[in-house]
DNA sequence: GTATACATTATTCAGTGTATAGAGTTATCG
DNA sequence: CGATAACTCTATACACTGAATAATGTATAC
């Protein structure tokens, strides 16, 4: 086979080019391969995902990869599309848009919950897949009862996506964490040793900011609060549309 | 040498540990070398910064490298506080925090203008470094004039930071974008055949946000606009902050 | 029954970061 | 001065990576 990566997106749509009948029975098929390969994403991480690996976990040596997804960079638009197809784009609850928005960036934190390496994935051709593009869609709709612009919802959805891509970096645990701690211990002395009596600004509010992550605070919270300013921003875009929408007509 | 990474990062420092005065002298220093690895990440990108590669620009081989850098995580990390460091910290113009953080933001997203490598490094160390702490000292600086406690503080910087991050992921110059247009011309046509009459909004957006992405389209704009919207969003929290402080009292 | 199409495999190549061992150079100590 | 210790640099080698090639095996189509 090694289709194209745009068949093997669309593998599952009727018109998609499907393999010939002739040849022994294919002990993989390119979906099992991906679905292998985000189970093993979500355990071991992305950088785990290596095409030797991969293919001892499905029984297969190596090689045998290759005819079922072309490259492993395709893999990985194949693994990013299967994620977001299989993300939640149940309706929408509530009507008013703001609900909506919130919605929709509740299940995007979830989805990057589920998978954190879909922060790692930055490939362009991930918009052409089916389930990106379905969920696009859906998220798009959050939007259906405001004033805004094609250009202007897309740059708002995007905003959005941004800033939970953000949050989701922010509270992703980090496997090096406990490495870090290591590293903290082992180093602050000599750290403030160099750092003497400069920054005390950047000292205290760092020294606050570190504590608050360490102890009581809750990501949820600041998660929440953050999602709300950004809905407090898309207002003041989607009202002031609404009024120029109104005085001209 | 192969000195700790903490004292690699404050090697300008007086009480950082120099080397020794036996042996030959070195023919690179542990900053050229950085400065070296900073051209080069900046013209080839940071996949093209192998120990080989820049070796050979430096004119030694290969584990010569090790003497002065400890190892490609660290000279990461050593390059990333390099280049914060060279940020321009000057004095603030304005006397509002809007013009000052709006200034800040305007030179972070210069500093990843000139190193767009900045966005492939997550590394958590950097936190570590004197340039990394001068510039997180000064942006916070930003937000002298407002009522902000130390953690509000920390999260309005860091909402400033993300989305400065966002933005400057969006705009940068892909180099596969050549290849993306190639990929696009060549699929579009299989696409739309998949695609047939589903997600009508969707292809609409899309069409209208990738046309204005082609043409006339001014980055710029978007980017001003959305960081108004940021400066909403925080002015509705140092206003609510301020009031709290002074019914509070 | 033979030709064709397909899946799978072992082998191989060009890369990567880095551990190890050694060779060469220079300041310091007896 | 000569020996030693400290230091830089190099070559070699190892365990990885993704992927190209060619060969082997297997099922269908004619």
């Amino acid at each position: 086979m090694a289709r194209d990566l745009i068949d093997l997106l669309w593998r599952d749509h009727p018109d998609a080019p499907r393999g010939g009948t002739r040849g022994p029975q294919a002990k993989v098929t390119t979906t099992q391969a991906i679905s292998a390969a985000i189970t093993l994403a979500d355990t071991e991480g992305l950088t785990a995902v290596t095409v030797r690996r991969l293919a001892a976990d499905l029984g297969v040596s190596g090689m045998a990869l290759y005819t079922h997804v072309g490259s492993r960079d395709d893999l990985l638009v194949l693994m990013v599309d299967a994620a977001r197809a299989g993300r939640p784009r149940s309706p929408y609850a509530g009507e008013h848009w703001r609900t909506r928005v919130r919605q929709v960036a509740e299940a995007d934190l979830a989805l990057y919950t589920a998978h954190w390496w879909l922060l790692d994935v930055t490939d362009q051709r991930t918009a052409l897949g089916p389930g990106t593009i379905a969920t696009y869609d859906h998220d798009l709709h959050a939007f259906d009862d405001t004033a805004l612009t094609d250009i202007d919802r897309d740059a708002a959805l995007t905003f959005v996506a941004d800033y939970t891509r953000a949050s989701a970096q922010a509270r992703r645990p980090d496997p090096g964490a406990a490495d870090m701690a290591e590293v903290w211990s082992s180093w602050h002395r000599r750290l403030a040793a160099y750092l003497g009596d400069e920054f005390p600004l950047a000292r205290r509010v760092g020294a606050a900011a570190g504590e608050v992550m360490n102890t009581s605070y809750s990501p949820e919270a600041a998660w929440v609060f953050g999602l709300d300013r950004v809905l407090d921003a898309l207002e003041s875009l989607i009202d002031h549309t609404e009024l120029i929408d109104h005085t001209e007509r």
